[in-house]
DNA sequence: ACAGGAAATGTGTGCGCACACACCGAATGT
DNA sequence: ACATTCGGTGTGTGCGCACACATTTCCTGT
């Protein structure tokens, strides 16, 4: 039964060489005659080679080095999240002798971007962890680093065409559903949905699109009759008129309910309700942030949609890691479940290890 | 800055003597002197020793041998679930020369769990990881493990005074108040709300009623008025009975929601419903079995609540491994998050991985 | 025929650890 | 007095592998 061992020591006593010859052609190293080639090839046929991952990893003293390029966390608590699953798995690589070193940008400037990516590249380092805010200026770098045979993973959102060794993220489309699903939930007849982008960067625009289209499908999909849906593209930066914009918004008696797509946004929605009363509008949005989880206790907000940043960084760095020292492949794409937060499920996830492991 | 490397033999070298001490002090061999302990305990904190596992796993060819004891899969398909953790542990934990079997116990039948852990006991494994179906019986066995040096891991439910390694599963009370939570949903006003019992065995129950407190205690915290909240417990044995109650319920007009508390309760539920419709009561059960997946997508069920019973096996052996090989204290409890599932999110969750890692 | 050198092959060492064993001195027994 | 035990300690070997290096073989050119 149980295939005792396969050792290099084993190939070489079938093939009559010795471990160096096995090793030669194991690793492509040259240097072997035909001859000898193809004995030791049939013998690593023959016994059914696995190389013990445990000793190969002791016996090649490698140190592993990943970059990991997020936007600083100093200007937007979502990647503070990121940066903490970072933390986590620096301390689960350690032992192996990975070392890990974040590099930040910042959010609302491409050239920051381009700078610390340029200044990562000159580190040299055997794989990188990116999240793709700027596609313009992204994909070059990738480009980059492909031709340098560096592996890099992407997470938060995709550049399909990248061809990056793994994506992580949850499907934008599928949670423009659930956000509409959440809107409608014991709504019956006819009513308003609206659909809200507050965003600072045109870049996004993007990805806020797959979401609506997502929103609108849901209720294409699931027609009741008279639910209308409306969309709002708001900046950032202009306070009064975004809060205009709601007043207008909110002020239709047939609004039932509203997605906020970027978490900056849903603040300043969750704080206008909160003064104004909330008539009954269904309010969804996303990730568990610190002002997100005060308005969802106080019944301003009603669902948040989790995509869990950290887990999606620690993951990032553990398909990277894994890939480099055990040479296993992780998945094209890695997505997450579009975790739906309540009230009362919400303690259940703050407390929840999201994994030590 | 980055410490580079703190081996034994570090130690060995801060404590002034041969790695051979420091070698029983670590594995608490004993022939150490009260000096010498001192000396070797002050240095590895001194250099903050962390093990290197690559090289313990290569160099203890130390074959460890865990037992999971779970019910069979083919009688129920809540425990295929597990059993698929379990497989999936087993791949994890192959290259650390670990051995992992499953040995299954009849659900319905004491004196089969009886026999079974009987088995295991005799094939004295390193550790065991277990789901306590049978209360009275369980017990006595895992107290016959403490004496006997193996840790246990328990999951799915808990029985607190085992003191166990670990245990993994939900908070049921905060689970019911979710069901609770996702009845009203949407809701206002007067309404009954039912709660749902249908078990085979007796010995579930404790665990039910907790769900159950849960449930009213939701109820009791968000008052709308005229809330009326019962609970029904049927034996699963008896259909035409069942069927019967059930309809006895849904006569009531003013029946707004539904929380069946075991999964094979919810069939029996959602089939009635889809024979004599729905009439917009909403129906909450839990996990993400074959038939639950049909009846949600069918619109019959509203809402899941998964207990993710795969993730919860993987996660014992997980830490049941990550103790034997490292020493790592798991956290006494590892409680999930309770997640919920609709139709817009369900794919989402059966197409995530649920990592390997 | 023989040096020179490249091609082919074998040997040795270390990675960090666990563990068996050898050693040494002091206390004990007869 | 000597053998025996035993607490306390250090040394040596091997796990399977990668890789540097030593060694042999064989092919050139003169």
């Amino acid at each position: 039964m149980g295939q005792k061992k396969n050792r290099i020591k084993d190939i070489a006593f079938h093939a009559g060489v010795s471990v160096g010859t096995v090793d030669r052609v194991l690793h492509n190293r040259g240097r072997v005659s035909e001859e000898a080639l193809k004995k030791v090839q049939e013998a690593i046929i023959k016994v059914d080679y696995k190389p013990n991952l445990i000793a190969r990893t002791l016996g090649s003293r490698k140190r592993h080095y990943i970059a990991a390029i997020i936007p600083d966390p100093s200007l937007d608590e979502y990647w503070t999240q990121s940066s903490l699953g970072i933390k986590q798995s620096i301390a689960e690589w350690a032992p192996y002798d990975f070392q890990i070193d974040t590099y930040h940008f910042n959010l609302y400037d491409k050239n920051s971007f381009k700078s610390i990516s340029e200044e990562v590249y000159l580190t040299k380092p055997d794989g990188i962890l990116l999240a793709p805010i700027f596609y313009k200026e992204t994909l070059p770098f990738l480009m980059l680093c492909k031709t340098a045979g560096i592996p890099y993973v992407l997470f938060n959102s995709n550049i399909p065409e990248a061809s990056s060794l793994s994506f992580i993220g949850q499907n934008l489309l599928e949670s423009g559903k659930v956000g509409g699903e959440l809107c409608h939930i014991g709504h019956h007849g006819p009513g308003t949905f609206a659909i809200l982008h507050i965003n600072e960067n045109i870049q996004n625009a993007v990805h806020l699109l797959e979401k609506e289209k997502g929103f609108r499908k849901f209720f294409e999909e699931n027609q009741s009759g008279g639910v209308q849906v409306v969309s709002l593209d708001l900046e950032s930066s202009e306070a009064a008129k975004i809060n205009q914009e709601i007043e207008l918004l909110v002020a239709d008696p047939q609004l039932k309910g509203i997605l906020v797509t970027t978490s900056k946004g849903l603040s300043i929605v969750s704080a206008f309700l909160e003064r104004n009363g909330k008539k009954g509008i269904r309010l969804v949005g996303y990730d568990l942030l610190e002002e997100n989880i005060r308005y969802l206790k106080a019944g301003i907000i009603d669902f948040l949609i989790n995509q869990n940043p950290k887990r999606q960084a620690f993951l990032g760095i553990h398909h990277l890691s894994n890939y480099l020292l055990l040479k296993k492949e992780p998945p094209a794409m890695d997505l997450f479940p579009l975790e739906i937060i309540t009230p009362q499920n919400l303690d259940s996830y703050l407390n929840a290890r999201l994994h030590s492991y």
